[in-house]
DNA sequence: AATAAAATCCCCCTATCGGGGGGATAATCT
DNA sequence: AGATTATCCCCCCGATAGGGGGATTTTATT
């Protein structure tokens, strides 16, 4: 038989961490190695319980999750960290994917599904609630409704590149002042008149 | 009741095509409107099958799958579109979902999670296979081990929104100089010698 | 066939920028 | 104590960016 999956529980509301501890717990094949109330009561001995998983909460006490993660990251290298939070801001989850979490589940979401996800990250995969993938897909999506054209995008995407003007009109085989025509048209249409200008109205309105 | 799941199928292997037609038409909720054998054979008649939800292969005879998600979308702006293929390419995953696929499916995916994600798909959900979902997850990861310190980092990042130096030494409330100095080692650290090759090899590396 | 939009190329101008070189100093972290 | 980091200073110069003013051809769309 394969041992147990270890995990750690990080998650200062009482009963909902002692909720998980006992679904976990009585999950065959699952064990709770540990389980505190913030990340700054975790830090000395989170090491030393060798959890393949933890379970982290966004909002906590003295250090928040999202910067906990680096941290235990650090301390636990090889651990793989799932989101369990109440919070589906885009901001919060792309910093918590961004900072090395392997996993974002909301709180809603049902027993059988969390245990599942747990040995899904510590299989390497990336379970997200569906919520959540919405949003991380929605990230990926382009403005269909673009007032640029196709080789306008495609310029203005050198541009994000940091690609000079002579630059992209030797990877395009097209002429200096081409570019330059196309990048006056671009301004013209962003309303910006700099590369930095262009760039973040592009990406606002994600047109690249 | 509520009304029928109405689905559309593009692929392009007879037997494939057959197998889910069937398969989905014999689920309770959900109805096959019709299924072609390439993006060009669906073209005329796609909108008038009015379909909720279009299943679409990659890899198909003509237009390919990638390049019919904009098509598609311009025919069904409220059709969402789940691609279903062998393909689990980091660039082809990022077209599509770029394109505007609302999921991303593999062909060994289960018969029970397809019929689910189309449900999930027509929801507003972004159904995603495990390995999919991790490489979207990992795209997101920035690289733990950068060289580059905070600062560094905050730099260069700034370079890739097309910023100045002189735009960057204002923000941070640093001399020009400083900042200067910064990119010289920035520069160093990842031996390139132009805002391009830095953020190149720095995206490469999920440094920034 | 006609109109519009997109893609291509050409000239003027000048202040700014970018990258290469050479340093120094104080603060932090280990 | 030593290394890394962050800060600032000087030299040089060719290339660049952005602001004007245009024109022509190709490609869609009607």
């Amino acid at each position: 038989m394969e041992r147990n999956i270890k995990v750690s529980i990080i998650e200062d509301d009482d009963t909902i961490r002692n909720g998980y501890t006992f679904l976990i717990g009585n999950s065959e094949g699952y064990e709770v190695v540990s389980a505190y109330c913030s990340y700054d009561s975790a830090a000395h001995t989170i090491a030393a319980d060798k959890p393949d998983v933890i379970l982290l909460d966004i909002e906590m006490p003295g250090i928040n999750g999202i910067d906990a993660i680096p941290r235990l990251k650090k301390l636990l290298p090889n651990a793989f960290i799932l989101i369990l939070t109440v919070y589906e801001s885009e901001k919060l989850i792309f910093e918590a994917l961004g900072n090395g979490a392997s996993g974002y589940l909301t709180k809603n979401t049902p027993s059988a599904k969390i245990i599942e996800s747990i040995k899904e990250v510590r299989d390497g995969g990336g379970p997200m609630s569906i919520n959540i993938a919405k949003m991380v897909i929605k990230s990926f999506q382009k403005n269909q409704e673009s007032p640029l054209s196709k080789r306008e995008t495609q310029i203005l995407e050198q541009i994000s590149d940091g690609k000079s003007r002579s630059q992209i009109a030797r990877e395009l085989f097209i002429d200096l002042e081409t570019v330059r025509s196309h990048i006056k048209n671009i301004y013209i249409k962003l309303d910006v008149n700099s590369r930095a200008d262009a760039i973040k109205a592009a990406r606002q309105n994600r047109f690249i």
